[in-house]
RNA sequence: GCACAGGUGGCCGAGCGGUUAAUGGCAGCAGACUGUAAAUCUGCCGCUCCUUGCGAGCUACGGAGGUUCGAAUCCUCCCCUGUGCA
């Protein structure tokens, strides 16, 4: 049983309105996934995460692995049990953390050896490893696993890269076709199972990246992720990639860019078709006290807001902004308290899943 | 009153004869954050000036003197704080 997803409409610029029937939750596309992590996007609960709208959220096979261990949140039901989140959930693959991580790995042809962040032990992930994992987790997307290729990367190390995520799309898919049917609510759900994403690399080379696209496309997977952006390359880049493997990937499957981006790139990049982005910018721009605006970037830390009663953005109807003052939330920053943090995430979340709604509106306004 | 221990830049606190406008930390100010090792990180943080430079001048380590080529650092007296004994 494939994916179903459904268009309900298009712009004519490669843009599209649709809908990705996934077996907890048919999920409104374009959508922004909201980054969580270690199983909780930092500093809101899911409730208020349905509340604000939020219909998917991002969690980490390595993290979730090392920490509570993925047999563990087997044996208590699966992930969206686990955390209480009946909504989508997907996983990443740890492929980021052979990039963010690079300190304390070592990549070979069979995968890559960690040390733990946390405490220093060692261990091994490879292709068929994190799909067991990702299996035990139960999101409703898995990703393939992938080496998230560092930018700057010459050619040669940008093909060695791509002929490892390649090497490695095909061993995560056979192995996530030969146990798909063992995740726990799998009966629960009629039958329905996880999908599996495949990851386009290449670098910063157009031709790399289409040679990337082709040849995951003739393996069928369920949806296309292009990953390896946003990793310092300047943003013309960025654009260029994604216009360049976009017309490859197949019409009638999700289009997914990871790590993604701003609030302009996110509007930009979903009006020329990419059905799906997360990034972790929304959230820990908000801990970090930087507020996203239809005026701009706020940094409520600034002096300047230490009287200013108004609204952090005038223009935006979320929970936080029609009740708390610029005044208040700069006080809670200064004073370290952890309702700044919660407050500053809903408001940011709100405005990107703000701007997802106006563009899927937009694209159709029916819903 | 006596005996110890102390008084350092907004605060705490190093330094105990010379690369000391003075280590650190906190607070403050500004900035960064893009599939989260991030409630993190970076820069500034005595005053003034400019040709903005590992620039110039000024003022600074309780107060006043003194020793010394040179003192936050040593000596004398004074003021104040803490602890103990009366």
């Amino acid at each position: 049983m494939s994916l179903d997803f459904n268009i309900i409409a298009t712009n004519g610029a490669g843009g599209r309105r649709g809908r990705i029937h996934l077996p907890h939750r048919t999920v409104e596309t374009p959508v922004f996934v909201p980054v969580g992590t270690a199983g909780t996007v930092k500093a809101v609960a899911q409730d208020v995460l349905e509340t604000l709208g939020a219909e998917i959220i991002l969690s980490n096979t390595y993290h979730l692995y090392l920490r509570p261990g993925h047999e563990a949140i087997r044996r208590m039901g699966g992930l969206h049990r686990f955390i209480s989140w009946q909504r989508a959930l997907l996983t990443d693959s740890g492929g980021f953390q052979v990039f963010s991580l690079s300190g304390l790995r070592k990549v070979t042809d069979e995968g890559v050896r960690f040390r733990s962040h946390l405490d220093g032990s060692s261990h091994s992930f490879t292709p068929d490893h994190s799909i067991d994992v990702q299996i035990a987790l139960g999101a409703d997307i898995a990703m393939a696993f992938d080496e998230c290729t560092e930018y700057p990367a010459d050619r040669s190390r940008a093909q060695e890269s791509l002929r490892l995520t390649i090497a490695w799309a095909r061993r995560s898919l056979d192995h996530f076709r030969a146990h798909r049917e063992e995740v726990v609510w799998r009966e629960e759900l009629g039958g329905r199972t996880q999908s599996l994403f495949g990851i386009v690399q290449g670098g910063m080379y157009r031709d790399l990246r289409r040679e990337s696209a082709e040849r995951l496309v003739e393996m069928d997977f369920d949806g296309y992720a292009i990953g390896g952006l946003s990793v310092g390359e300047p943003r013309e880049l960025t654009l260029e990639m994604i216009s360049e493997v976009l017309p490859l990937l197949p019409a009638d499957k999700p289009r997914y860019v990871m790590g993604v981006g701003y609030p302009d790139e996110i509007e930009e990049y979903a009006r020329m078709g990419v059905d799906m982005m997360d990034c972790v910018l929304p959230t820990r721009a908000a801990r970090h006290g930087l507020l996203f605006t239809s005026e701009g970037r706020l940094n409520i830390k600034g002096k300047r807001y230490a009287e200013d009663q108004g609204p952090p953005d005038p223009a935006c109807g979320c929970m936080v902004c029609r009740r708390y003052s610029r005044a208040y939330l700069r006080h809670l920053m200064q004073a370290g308290e952890a309702l700044s943090g919660m407050l500053n995430t809903i408001h940011n979340l709100a405005y990107y899943l703000g701007i997802m709604e106006r563009v899927r509106k937009s694209l159709h306004p029916e819903g």
